[in-house]
DNA sequence: TGGTCCATAAACAAAT
DNA sequence: CATTTGTTTATGGACC
């Protein structure tokens, strides 16, 4: 294949965006396009070269949309900072209005956080959650949007040609007519490209349950689609400075102002035509109870003025006094079709937050629970609670910890999972390695993000290789076939690959939990698990701290990193391990693909299964034995005695393969 | 500050 | 002979 000589590599230029130096592989994204492309998988996007065209690249536009998400989660997880998320609190009204202001305000308010730390703060899914109803919301409002447009032009045509037809010479006409028609056809390349360009990125993963998805995640947002154009030239008014967060978001882009530029076009088109054609088709629809409450209410200080400034989204004037206020918001902010479709806007913000916030009220809700009783409860696990804490967040879903790690996946257990780190930009390394999430689960459930974002995972090598050689049915992989494995499950390891496949080869030779079996064809790489857990040994258990942290941390409402980290992790896991397969089960889905191992599903069933109770030495985190077959020996013994014994077998069972395995004794050099 | 864990780079050797 | 596969060593950042 085509691996580049090291000549290629060599060029990194550290200096990533923020600093973490180490990190080559972001920055030179630029060259790589063009050794990546072997691996053919999926559409692949050449990263090369984004910035040439005048459009928005794939990458540039996914960028953008990041960013949009980003702006989202900002101000979610503001809103948790800020104590909001109070327990109990259904009340939606309440919490509505609540929100609004702290919302409009940030997110108007450009970077707080730059793209890498929301990406640290936030987990795959959450992001890949907002991305997603970011992009649905786009995606429908561009339609609706030039679905207008088209009718308009359509009507002005037609008008046209009646007046025309009647009074004017045909050559005008002609020119008229053409003049409309391309316009129209302008308006219809515009849409399509846009179209395209929010498929082709995204949205891939979008794709899929997009039919009914944008309605789905956002049940309000749907609204009526009929407004959404509205929405759209209202925050595209050129009188508005500011306002639209899709400019700012822009701004912020730091290489690509070209981004910026061409993604606001569309909106912008809409002035010229639009002038008219507002009076018109706009029914507004506004309920009046949403916009009264937003602006009527105003006791002694208004939701809407506060530090001396209009907290209207995206308008930040200065106003003295109260009076002063009152008087512009009646004139800037009268009942237009802008602050409409601002409000519009804002509703939509509000109910995603409502959604979002009552699902991590869920959330907490459980946690606290969990924690509470855990005293009490000590023999479900004997593991560490941090870990099956972690593990127990699933989005959204509550599920009993204690029976979550294990439960999930009765069959595979956990016990992959590992080493991992969790979440975590930039922390990726090591930090979470000690809070151990489940690569397996993470990985399932974030697998098409990953697969289709070029986001580095936040997992080490070698609980990638792990990752990868235990989602094959007989748990060995050749080098090849992990190599494969990545580029197919990564979209990040698609390029620059002498630098990562040298980092595999590597973490394969360096690192003992990887052991070398000759094989028939060849060699082929396996796992040693018992070596594997014993890297990490200490930390895990003593997970009390880590309980402690996330306790205190949520008591104060205070973001601090435990509470980050619990929370990004929290959204994982969902399941453990979804698609990979043991070999017990593997008779059935093994060797296929593995791409399943998405398939998690979230809402797992509480069911809890039964919960092992494994009891392992500390140590040995969680483990679990698998049972069900034999084959992977390694894996059994590991709960048992820690160490010693040589072991038997590993893998015998499956099959006959007499060369296999390991010799004893060697492993403990 | 020192130790550990990791990523990255690179030199080399052996096998294909 | 060129690649691929494996081993090792070195360096530096992050974290505890």
């Amino acid at each position: 294949m085509m691996v580049e000589s090291a000549s290629e590599t060599i060029r990194s230029a550290p200096s990533g965006q923020n600093g973490v130096g180490s990190i080559s592989g972001q920055a030179d994204g630029s060259g790589g396009g063009a050794g990546a492309a072997g691996s053919g998988g999926t559409g692949r996007d050449s990263a090369a070269g984004a910035d040439s065209n005048g459009e928005m690249s794939p990458a540039e536009l996914l960028h953008f949309q990041q960013q949009q998400a980003l702006q989202v989660a900002r101000q979610f997880l503001l809103q948790q900072a800020s104590g909001l998320s109070s327990p109990g609190n259904n009340d939606s009204k309440q919490s509505a209005s609540a929100v609004q202001v702290p919302v409009s305000v940030a997110m108007m308010s450009p970077q707080m956080l730059t793209p890498q730390q929301m990406q640290q703060i936030l987990s795959p899914p959450q992001l890949q959650a907002l991305l997603q109803q970011q992009q649905a919301l786009m995606l429908q409002q561009l339609q609706e949007y030039y679905k207008k447009q088209q009718e308009q032009l359509h009507l002005q045509l037609l008008t046209q040609q009646q007046q025309a037809g009647k009074q004017q010479p045909k050559e005008a006409l002609g020119n008229k007519q053409l003049a409309f028609q391309q316009q129209l056809l302008q308006m219809q390349q515009l849409q399509q490209q846009h179209l395209l360009n929010l498929q082709r990125q995204g949205l891939v993963s979008l794709q899929p349950s997009q039919a009914s998805g944008p309605l789905q995640t956002l049940p309000q947002a749907a609204v009526c689609p009929t407004d959404l154009p509205q929405l759209w030239k209202g925050e595209g008014a050129p009188g508005q400075p500011a306002e639209d967060s899709v400019k700012q978001e822009g701004l912020d882009l730091t290489g690509s102002a070209t981004t910026a530029t061409s993604f606001a076009a569309p909106p912008k088109v809409s002035p010229p035509l639009s002038h008219h054609t507002l009076p018109n088709g706009q029914p507004t629809v506004l309920t009046p109870r949403r916009d009264s409450s937003s602006h009527e209410e105003t006791p002694g200080s208004h939701p809407l003025y506060g530090h001396g400034e209009c907290k209207w989204p995206g308008c930040e004037t200065l106003c003295e006094d109260l009076g002063q206020f009152i008087k512009h918001l009646n004139t800037e902010h009268a009942l237009d079709d802008r602050s409409t479709a601002q409000c519009r806007v804002q509703m939509q913000v509000v109910q995603q937050l409502e959604i979002q916030l009552a699902k991590e009220s869920e959330r907490l809700q459980a946690m606290m629970a969990h924690l509470h009783m855990r005293p009490s409860e000590p023999k479900p696990f004997s593991q560490p609670v941090t870990i099956s804490a972690a593990d127990s967040f699933p989005d959204g879903l509550v599920h009993p910890p204690t029976s979550a790690a294990a439960p999930v996946t009765p069959l595979r257990p956990p016990g992959l999972s590992s080493a991992s780190l969790h979440s975590g930009g930039p922390a990726r390394r090591r930090s979470s390695d000690k809070f151990c999430s489940p690569i397996s689960s993470e990985l399932a459930q974030n697998h098409e993000f990953y697969k289709n974002a070029d986001v580095r995972p936040p997992f080490t090598y070698a609980s990638l290789i792990r990752q990868a050689i235990l989602e094959t049915p007989d748990r060995q992989l050749t080098l090849n076939e992990i190599y494969n494995w990545f580029t197919r499950m990564f979209a990040y390891f698609r390029r620059n690959t002498a630098t990562w496949k040298n980092a595999v080869r590597h973490n394969l030779s360096l690192h003992k939990c990887f052991v070398r079996v000759e094989n028939v064809k060849g060699a082929v790489w396996t796992v040693d698990e018992r070596e594997y857990q014993k890297r990490r040994p200490p930390k895990m258990t003593g997970s009390p701290t880590l309980v402690k942290n996330m306790i205190s941390g949520l008591s104060y409402g205070a973001l601090n990193a435990s509470y980050q980290a619990a929370l990004a992790e929290s959204s994982f896991p969902l399941l453990s391990s979804p698609g990979v397969l043991n070999p017990g089960s593997a008779g059935s889905l093994l060797p296929l693909s593995h791409d399943e191992v998405g398939a998690p599903v979230e809402p797992l069933p509480s069911n809890g299964s039964s919960s092992p109770p494994r009891l392992s030495p500390p140590q040995y985190s969680h483990q679990v034995q698998v049972k069900e077959e034999p084959a992977e020996a390694e894996e059994d013994r590991r709960p048992g005695p820690p160490l010693g014994p040589p072991n038997p077998s590993t893998a015998g069972p499956p099959e006959d393969r007499d060369l296999e395995e390991e010799l004893p004794g060697e492993e403990l050099s």
